[in-house]
Order: structure tokens, then C-alpha cells, then sequence
DNA sequence: CGGGTTTGACCAGCGC
DNA sequence: GCGCTGGTCAAACCCG
């Protein structure tokens, strides 16, 4: 397959960060943060490398969702991304779990931005987008 | 030759 | 209790 990356060129990062909902504690205990994307490629490269570990066809979308995992040793970090169901143009990418370690990259990439929009999202008690 | 990716199967959790 | 969906792991293959 072709690597497609994608350094943050005209993607769109409009919205949403999902967090610790009032939903249960097993939710709260994960960070899961979901953010859409609007990009022509599945997978961002925020400056981390990650390491695909599986691909699930879900019954509400159309197109398979891909799970990804940090290429670290110490880094359980989990990362999931599936486009929509009715746009495949959107690209959720939901993150799970922190980084421990430096970006690979010397470029302020999405993790940080992303990051920054997460907090922002959090700050303001953005709704969730996505169920 | 090594690492990474791919696909299928298995397992676990939740719902009914 | 059984079924279904989602998630993870494992082995094999392909590419660099």
C-alpha cells in the first residue's frame, strides 16, 4: 500500500474534542480524545510513528476503521481512525492514552496542535461530536 | 534481512 | 444464556 502522509498541508482541523464525559468511570479512567479531521488521507502524521495493529469493519460506517499503536516500547499509546460513514472526506481520529515521549519529528506537528485544540475544547466544555 | 503491514480468527464485554 | 460488535493478537507476506 502507499504511505500516504500528510504534514498538516490545508487539513482542516475543525473540531471537537471528546473527553471525560459524565458517562461512566471506565470512560473518565481512558483519555480518549476524538477529533475530526477534514483530510484526503486516513492517517495524519502528527511526528509520531505508529504501527498498525488491526482493521474492523464496523456496522455503522461503510469504511473499515484502522487501529493504530505507538511505535515506542513505553508508549501505550492507541490510536484509532475511521472516516464517515456519509463523508469520507471527515476523518475521525480519536487518540487514547499520552504520550511519553518527545515527538520524533522537530516540527510542531498535530499531536501538539491537536493537543492545544483539546485543551481548548476542554477549557470550554465543548460538547462532543461523535456519539 | 528486518520491519511493517495485511487479513483472519479468537476473545471479551454488553445487550437482549 | 446466547448473540453480536468491537478490539486485540498472531502468522504470513511485501517492501525497503
Amino acid at each position: 500500500m502507499e504511505k500516504q502522509q500528510v504534514m498538516l498541508p490545508t487539513a482542516s482541523t475543525s473540531s471537537t474534542a471528546l473527553s471525560s464525559q459524565n458517562q461512566s468511570d471506565k470512560e473518565a479512567k481512558h483519555h480518549r480524545y476524538a477529533f475530526q479531521t477534514r483530510s484526503p488521507v486516513d492517517v495524519l502524521d502528527d511526528g509520531y510513528q505508529w504501527r498498525k495493529y488491526g482493521k474492523k469493519i464496523v456496522k455503522n460506517n461503510t469504511f473499515p476503521r484502522s487501529y493504530y499503536r505507538c511505535a515506542h516500547r513505553e508508549c501505550n499509546v492507541k490510536k484509532q481512525i475511521q472516516r464517515h460513514s456519509d463523508d469520507e472526506q471527515i476523518v475521525v481520529t480519536t487518540y487514547e492514552g499520552t504520550h511519553t515521549h518527545p515527538v520524533d519529528k522537530s516540527v510542531e506537528t498535530f499531536d501538539q496542535i491537536l493537543g492545544n485544540l483539546l485543551i481548548d475544547n476542554l477549557l470550554n466544555n465543548a460538547p462532543p461530536t461523535i456519539e
